[in-house]
DNA sequence: TATTGTTATACTCTATAACTATA
DNA sequence: TATAGTTATAGAGTATAACAATA
């Protein structure tokens, strides 16, 4: 007999989400990026020259976190700051050359992550399980792609 | 059409995982504990005794963040700490009576915790993912009941 | 006067290393 | 000399608030 509760699905996804969330971080690392700054790239690649007031909403996070990791992506030469000609208090966040190739380096990475993951389930079992979970994460409003941990 | 890449399950672990964390840190802020400090705590009540030493190894976690954790909980009255009579440089750490009552109520607030993650799923359907997340996570060598977040 | 972006400051969390007491 | 536990210190990451430029 085993006096331990059994462990809930709650607790498995906190503890499979840091294990995914490691992963990842360990893999962008290699590419000098953070997890929060492929986020951000994501962003930016989906809709092309938004404001960084956009991109903040967007995301939920303060206006001042989001200009470090601008600043870290711009550094890296994967994004442009254009100003608006007719606005000038505004930037227009764009991808490079550099940023679009390494969205592709990104794809690849992301599909390894997703392998080694899922290791364990055959390709039926993999789409039953991503059925559920996009079901969750649509019930507790959670937007597609955007990451709980950019909000404070 | 839509452009954009299909979301993978290991990001909606990612963030899913950040969600239910962030619900159960909500929840458990109440009582005056951190999630690190509940984990502590359900290792103590499955192993009373142990020394710090061990319940560190155990976690995976440095020596100096786990006297931090045990601090916070002898504060709060639900741990005791008992000098090792035979090697007194030990300690050997019990649940107090407060501390046995906290697991009680550390145990609803768990199942009221799953219900409301649960809350899209059928009893069959939680059933399928938990069985599906267990495999995943028995795959990667994730201990049971302790989350990656103890470890640097 | 309001808004965009930025910088300055403080706070929290964690790890590394130095210290003590026992063995 | 080695080990259990603790304290001191420093670093990363984040938020709050003050600031400069533009509207």
């Amino acid at each position: 007999m085993n006096g331990s509760p059994p462990i809930g699905s709650a607790f498995l996804l906190a503890q499979l989400g840091a294990h995914a969330t490691r992963r990842f971080a360990e893999r962008v690392e290699e590419l000098g990026l953070s997890p929060a700054q492929t986020g951000l790239l994501r962003v930016i690649a989906r809709r092309p020259g938004e404001s960084q007031q956009a991109l903040a909403a967007e995301l939920g996070t303060p206006a001042t976190r989001l200009v470090a990791l601008v600043d870290g992506l711009e550094r890296r030469g994967l994004i442009e700051r254009r100003r608006n000609p007719q606005d000038r208090r505004l930037y227009a966040v764009f991808l490079s050359d550099q940023g679009e190739e390494m969205m592709r380096t990104l794809a690849k990475i992301g599909a390894a992550h997703e392998d080694e993951l899922m290791a364990a389930l055959s390709a039926e079992e993999r789409t039953v399980l991503r059925g559920l979970l996009a079901r969750i994460a649509a019930e507790h409003g959670l937007a597609p792609g955007i990451h709980p941990g950019y909000r404070g």
